[in-house]
DNA sequence: AATTACGTCAACCGCTTTTGC
DNA sequence: GGCAAAAGCGGTTGACGTAAT
């Protein structure tokens, strides 16, 4: 494959920068009138000193007739972030779902608007899971500090007593990261006017969140059925008569969202297995974890724990 | 009023995919 | 099937406008 054709161009003395009126005026008489046929061939013909890929790009990006300019919608703005989560940065393929609108366009509004408002909202704009993959490092941060206190010789190596240390500090840290999601989660619930959404995805149709997090910080055990290991319904905010884009792929696709998609179900969760220490088999099946299944083997790794220690 | 920082978005760049021979 | 040209696509840049200091 040889260089751009506008690349060459620069060569040519072509111009660059800002359409100015005339020439876009040039543009959209000659294609009005002939279609544009072949890019490369158009600019010549149109009377244009610009290279044809600069000229397509202006009209399916600025002129097209029918391209919508103005604000996006609510509803546009929750069909992006819908097919955003099914498609990942494909511009293109979520613009032919909005009519008028350019993968230009919804590219600018996805890297200047969606994208910080999940960040804000503590999401991964990529992967539309919550930011902390708290439990991915949380199993790591425990075992790594046992191993310090053992190699040290702080800490004997008893299965039963270090398995309930690391169930304890597991509890309380998973007691953390049930506080931080319910912050979370009553941050999105005001800024989103997401009622009823949060107790749909905890399960407390009850408990208003604040009340929750209140009790939890007096708590003095952490239950682990409270911990919101699973998100088993379908989480909505729209209104019913709302059809989502995302019904149409929920069968073949299974990639985890944000709560404030439409029919989204909150993030799978992996079992987190602690049979490589001693007796302690305890599994947590918590939100976002995927280490990779040798963890445990180079954890024990003779290197790992030379660099470790 | 001047300067700086930040946000937005049109346009470009270069890579990949599609098309035609 | 192989090759080259054209088109498509996504990431990045830079000019411009506005807000903050």
């Amino acid at each position: 494959m040889g260089r751009s054709p506008c690349g060459a161009d620069k060569i040519n003395g072509l111009k660059k920068g800002p359409w100015t009126p005339e020439e876009d005026h040039k543009l959209v008489q000659y294609i009005e009138k002939h279609g544009h046929g072949s890019w490369r061939a158009l600019p010549k013909l149109a009377g244009l000193n610009r290279c044809g890929k600069s000229c397509r790009l202006r009209w399916t990006n600025y002129l097209r007739p029918d391209i919508k300019r103005g604000k996006f919608s609510p509803e546009e703005e929750q069909t992006i972030l819908d097919l955003h989560s099914i498609l990942g940065n494909k511009w293109s393929a979520i613009a032919s779902r909005l009519p008028g609108r350019t993968d230009n366009e919804i590219k600018n509004f996805w890297n200047t608007h969606l994208k910080k408002k999940l960040i804000h909202l503590g999401f991964d704009p990529m992967t539309h899971r919550p930011r902390t993959n708290f439990f991915a490092t949380l199993q790591q941060l425990v075992v790594f500090a046992k191993l310090r206190e053992f190699a040290e010789g702080r800490l004997p190596w008893d299965g039963h007593s270090s398995a309930a240390g690391l169930q304890a500090d597991v509890n309380q840290a998973a007691k953390l990261q049930y506080l931080q999601q319910l912050q979370m989660l009553a941050s999105i619930a005001s800024s989103a006017d997401t009622n009823g959404l949060i107790n749909h995805i905890t399960g407390t149709d009850s408990i208003p969140v604040q009340e929750e997090i209140d009790h939890l910080n007096h708590a003095e055990t952490f239950p682990e059925t409270q911990i919101p290991c699973s998100f088993d319904q379908p989480v909505s905010i729209k209104n019913d008569n709302q059809s989502s884009i995302f019904t149409e792929f929920s069968q073949r696709e299974n990639s985890p969202r944000s709560p404030f998609l439409s029919h989204s179900p909150l993030p799978p969760f992996t079992d987190i297995s602690f049979g490589n220490l001693g007796d302690a088999s305890t599994s947590y099946s918590c939100l976002g974890s995927d280490l990779p299944p040798s963890w445990s083997d180079s954890l024990f790794d003779g290197q790992f724990l030379t660099d470790f220690a």
